[in-house]
DNA sequence: CCTATTCTGGACGAGACGGTCAAGAATCGG
DNA sequence: CCGATTCTTGACCGTCTCGTCCAGAATAGG
C-alpha cells in the first residue's frame, strides 16, 4: 500500500551514473543529481540513501556489467577463443581511442579516486579486476586448448599482462594519446603472444 | 627591498603535493593544504595563486621529475640498454606493490580526475606520457644496437606497448592487486620482448 | 469513499568551502 | 634609524553543498 513510485530506478541510476562518471565522485553536487534525474531531493535520498551509497551502488552495478559484458565476449568454444581475445582487445583500444570526452572507464576514474579512502571501493575494484583476468586467462586456455597459443605458456601470466596492457590503454586512453597509438599498443601485444 | 619570505617555496609544494596526492583535487581543502603547510591563507594566495593554479603548478612539477627520474634511469651506453630498461620495468612494478597507501602516481590520479575537464592537465599529460615514451623508445633502440633486442622489431611499438604496460601495472596497484602478481606482469612484459 | 501508508518536491538549516582583506611583522635601501 | 615595501596571519564574507524535513499528492486495501 502508499504511493508507488514513480521514476524507473534504472534510468535514474543511469542519470546519476553520467554525472560522477564526468565530474567524479568529489565534484559531483547532489542536486545536479536530482536536477539530472529530474527527482526532487527527498526522493533520491529516500531510495538511494546518501552521496556515497549511491555512488557504491552504481559503481557496482557498474563493475558487474563490465564483467558481464567481458564474459559476453569471452566465452565460448576453443576454436573461436584466440579470435575473441583479439577482437576483445582491439575493441577496448577502439571504445578507449573514440572517447572524444575523457571519461575513460568509470572503474578506472572510481579508483584512482577513492580506493585508496574508500575500501568499499577498493574492494570492489580488486574483486572486478581478478574476474576479468579470470575470463582472460580461461580464454587463453581456451587458445592453447585449440592450438592457437603456445602450449608451455602460462594463461595465468599473460592474462595478468593483458589485463595490464588493457589497464594501460584506458589510462593513456584518458591522457589524450592519439587513437592509432592505442590501436597500436593492442595490435603489438598481441602480436607478442607466443604462437605455435 | 621589503619583508622576505619565511618558507621554503619546495617544502610548501611538496606538503601540498601530498594533500592532492591522498585526496585527489576536488576534495583537498586549501585550509588543509595551509594547515599541512603551516602557512596562513594569504600567504598561499600570495605566493601561487587559487587552488586550481597551485595545482597546476604542482602537477608540472611532478611531470618533470617524473621525466627526470625516467630519463636518469634509462639514458646511458647501448651496451647496457637493456639491463636498464628490465630494471626500470622492474622498478616501477616493486615501486607500485609496496605503495600501501594505494596512492599510486600523481599523474595518473590527476589526469584521471580532471583531464575531461581541464585541457592544462590533459596537455601535460599528454606531453609527459609523449616524452616517456620516448624515453623507452630511446632505450629499445640503444638495446637494438647492442644486439639485445631483435633487430627487426619496431622500437616505437615496443616502447608504447611498454608504456601501456606500465601504466595498466599502476591502475592495477591502486585496485589493490598483490605485489607477486604486479612483479609477474613486469617479468611477463620483459619476457615477451623480442630477444635475438 | 476513506484511511493508512508511501512517495514527491523543494524550502530550509548547519556547516564547509574558496578566496579576500586589513592590521601588524619583518626586511631592505638609504 | 626610518620609511617604503613585502610578507604573514587568521578573521571574515558570500556562496555552495549535503542532508533533513514537512506539507501535500498519489496509491492500495478495506
Amino acid at each position: 500500500m502508499g504511493r508507488s513510485r514513480s521514476f524507473d530506478e534504472g534510468q535514474v541510476l543511469a542519470a546519476a551514473k553520467d554525472q560522477f562518471w564526468s565530474t567524479g565522485y568529489a565534484a559531483a553536487r547532489v542536486d545536479d543529481i536530482a536536477a539530472a534525474t529530474g527527482l526532487g531531493k527527498g526522493s533520491l535520498y529516500g531510495a538511494f540513501g546518501d552521496k556515497h551509497q549511491l555512488f557504491l551502488r552504481i559503481f557496482d552495478d557498474y563493475c558487474a556489467g563490465l564483467i558481464e559484458a567481458v564474459r559476453r565476449e569471452l566465452d565460448g568454444p576453443d576454436a573461436g577463443a584466440y579470435d575473441r581475445l583479439r577482437a576483445h582487445v582491439l575493441k577496448v583500444a577502439n571504445a578507449t581511442a573514440s572517447d572524444v570526452c575523457l571519461r575513460g572507464c568509470l572503474l578506472a576514474k572510481g579508483t584512482a579516486e577513492l580506493s585508496g579512502q574508500d575500501e568499499a571501493v577498493a574492494a570492489t575494484a580488486r574483486r572486478t579486476f581478478a574476474a576479468i583476468e579470470e575470463l582472460i586467462s580461461s580464454c587463453i586456455a581456451g587458445a592453447q586448448r585449440a592450438g592457437d597459443i603456445k602450449q608451455d605458456a602460462d594463461p595465468a601470466r599473460l592474462a595478468g599482462l593483458l589485463l595490464a596492457v588493457l589497464r594501460g590503454i584506458e589510462a593513456l586512453g584518458k591522457g589524450g594519446s592519439s587513437p592509432d597509438s592505442l590501436r597500436a599498443i593492442a595490435e603489438t601485444a598481441l602480436a607478442l603472444l607466443p604462437r605455435p
